[in-house]
DNA sequence: GCTTGACTTGGAGTTAACTCCAACTGCTAC
DNA sequence: GTAGCAGTTGGAGTTAACTCCAAGTCAAGC
């Protein structure tokens, strides 16, 4: 696969692909004779799994740990599960922490409902 | 209240407090004689509000939009009740995005268990 | 009345994560 | 064989949201 497919089937830009893997978290992507990068099904994977760590707030920086750990092979795998875990752990403090401001948000706008209804009085903020 | 003793019980730095209040998260802040700032109960709140919204990931730009709409008066009280639901409805996106993401690290920790337990088996990424 | 420490300002600097650019290369179609 | 398009590179530029800085002010204690 060109840059090109795989930037329009996982809807990210080639210039986001190519810095992806100039930063480490796209390792040894295969290239034509002529140089040009010629994605497989695995980097495909992998682009979607950088892609959805990175959209849930895991920073560059962590996944080029990631993926540093990885390649120093399998004596590494207690590392990269406690890496993830801790990022699991983190996820879960900011869902919940998003779980409680969309209530806030949701009793800010039944207050609006209130107001608007009755008569337009003003609130606070 | 002073800028110090704001900052300490929100958790937001002084420069961040002035530059909430520049680009107009917080109007009017009363000042003292000499020109130093008097933040009241309501000034804090409103941080606090814009705290919570903002670690929510509503942007700066979004919450200015909001604080405007304000200034205007009774009559935006229908714009800021649409404004307050889209971001609603952004936030709850947002939500499920990382409650799939959180299923795909348990599921992605507990093959990294399997794989420790089994003989330091390699995983693809 | 002078030192000290918290406050003020406008504006410059920083950071993460892209995003763009210019100059170049190399297939493909005519 | 050349026009044109997709790809390549290194490096510069952008954006949002702070964060820092220098130069100055003010109130309180000695």
């Amino acid at each position: 696969m060109t840059i090109s497919e795989v930037s329009k089937r996982c809807n990210i830009s080639p210039d986001t692909l190519r810095y992806y893997e100039k930063v480490g978290l796209l390792s040894d992507v295969n290239r034509t004779a002529g140089g040009i990068r010629d994605y497989t099904e695995q980097d495909c994977a992998q682009i979607e799994f950088v892609k959805c760590m990175r959209s849930a707030g895991l920073s560059i920086e962590v996944l080029q740990k990631y993926f540093e750990l990885f390649k120093r092979g399998k004596r590494t795998l207690n590392a990269r599960r406690e890496l993830l875990a801790t990022e699991r752990k983190a996820l879960q403090g900011r869902l919940e922490e998003l779980q409680d401001t969309l209530k806030r948000l949701d009793y800010k706008i039944s207050v609006y409902d209130t107001a608007i209804a009755s008569k337009d009085k003003e609130l606070k903020f």
